[in-house]
DNA sequence: CATGAATGAGTTTTCATTCAT
DNA sequence: AATGAATGAAAACTCATTCAT
């Protein structure tokens, strides 16, 4: 009884703490970071305020719990695309194809997570699309090693992480606010077409 | 009487209000803005809370002040610098260059318009350094220009713009975070690189 | 389980508000409504100002609960009387003498009305006894089908209806004032005897 | 220097004074008591809102002063019409005539009193005219009078009084509310047909 | 004398959190 | 395990009053 019980109420607890993960991008991703009471989650979820008390230790908790979730999700997709090309050059090409990519379909989770970047009382509020360093710490490396193959020309590789960063994140708000006069895919060889304009070494 | 009164009494207003402000920058770049209450700015300048109430409508008059003040001041050191340019690429480039030379001095005024932008209800979020679309719509028409004189390649430009924004505001951000390891004069030249092989048309 | 406990649940939500209610009608009656803020109710009710937020979507709602609660009261009370009797002439004295008798025994409530009505930014701050036209409206028509009749004599029915409101809520405020001092008894029959002469055709 | 100065300082003081409790009367009479803070009526009157705590101790006084002052030009008019009716019967006449008049001419003035009276914390809040007890009771002993010399019947006279002040109270009201739609001369005709059918000894 | 800047108490409302059931 | 009632802090705002100039 009780591996089985215990098996179960995990998976149950973790199936419940997803659904309310879920529905706190939802209500982050449209009414905005400062909007998103913990009443109005619960209230979408259709259940009672206790029940995210109950489930979290508290909003911090739950807030946390989106930008993992999200980032786990998304990291998946992109890191396993990035395995495929062998250089640096090449992986840094599929980052921003596949983060582009994941936009498109995950516009809400993507949303959430940086209005909790940008609202995060420990935050910094810095413009890359995660709120965390590690993601710049990844592409700054990427960016050292294209310089190293000689791929890349020289530049500081931490800016340059930056501002892809920033680059992506203003393409988010912008399908965001005007999806429907924006050409994703337009603006996704665009920006790959500045990017390597302004990393690569020139012939 | 009269007058000099009124005189002596329009100016002690305008410099309280003008005051307030500044605290008021003071607190949305140290606290964040969601911190920023009228209790904190309040605290911070010595007065009590009544005080904000009295000299400003409200706290959206208080804000928008600090959005205006700071845009007029920077704007003024701006475009005194763009207007020097006959063309369309040393427009932006003395734009990219003078508000980078702005940011050095005035880090907590943008920092606060950047706050400011990034959490209004009203704020469309984007990561553009003013909040506004006026200067994206300047920027946009510039690098529009700049196609038609031909020399600057072919891209989207009120995307260009965006991303323009968006990487001047993560420099903002990192000098903030890490002011003391950055070298803004480098980060600068870098920038002003980064855009120009990102857009200059190639030989 | 399920249908129990929302049965206990809206019991229990229902008596919650009607408790705070009767403390918001204590409160307003004693000491005005101007005085009557949430903080008074809350603390005469013995429980922290959150509460009534909680239990009501506002002030508004409760004042509003306050007031439809007690007229839907008196309302049942008086027009079961006013049924009883055939004609105009008789539901009109029928009227008088159940809202004294309920005067009598429910005072504060009215009294809490009579508060409500006068203070309240969106009342006409009419002298009736309701602060509703309604019952204005009503009275008016049985004055004129008491005209029409033959029972009463001529006068605008409007103008009569607004009088004997007045009258009764005269009687309210002395009762509440004087409480000690008033006959009650002789001042219901001193109005109706009033009314009588005022309004019936003579002989 | 002295006595002269004086002499114009008082008249000084008390046309400003004066001229205060004007502004008072129409802010209270267009916006209601609530919302009549002293920041309004100075507003209204066009001087800062220090001006009325300087000439008077505190709100409550500059109130007081609203209510004396109408009071005392209410009651010197309606006062003489009286004295020229040798009994009390045609003194009651003359005195709902005189305030009916006097209410056509001064509907702000008198429902800035009954504002007053309404919302005033200490007040009873009856719904008499004038919110003081004086006037009742002048009316009272008049009723009593005009019993005692066999011209009106038998019944309690301070009720009576009490209605009276309420039915001339609720004309008042209807006045302000409907003086479009309202026949003053009919009504006030009306007002002395109900008083004296109720109040005279019948044939 | 007169002003208006400043205060601080008080209002309604929102919200994360706690706790008894 | 789950609920929802209750709390208390914090927010923006209003206002009568005080006080230095």
């Amino acid at each position: 009884m009780g591996q089985d019980n215990d098996g179960r109420t995990r998976v149950d607890e973790s199936a419940k703490r997803a659904r309310l993960v879920r529905y706190a991008v939802e209500t982050i991703a449209e009414e905005g970071f400062a909007k998103a009471s913990l009443s109005h989650i619960a209230t979408r979820a259709g259940v009672s305020k206790g029940v995210i008390s109950y489930h979290f230790a508290g909003k911090e908790e739950l807030i946390q719990e989106v930008v993992t979730s999200v980032m786990a999700d998304m990291g998946e997709a992109v890191f396993s695309r990035m395995d495929e090309q062998p250089g640096a050059v090449g992986k840094l090409r599929a980052y921003i194809e596949s983060v582009v990519a994941y936009m498109r379909v995950h516009q809400a989770e993507l949303l959430a997570v940086v209005e909790i970047a940008r609202s995060r009382p420990g935050g910094s509020g810095t413009s890359d699309l995660t709120g965390s360093d590690p993601v710049v710490r990844v592409l700054a490396a990427l960016l050292a090693q294209g310089q190293e193959e000689g791929e890349l020309r020289d530049f500081p590789p931490r800016l340059m992480a930056l501002w892809l960063q920033a680059m992506i994140n203003a393409l988010l708000m912008e399908l965001v606010a005007r999806g429907d006069e924006l050409d994703l895919d337009l603006a996704a060889r665009e920006l790959i077409t500045v990017f390597e304009l302004a990393t690569h070494r020139r012939a």
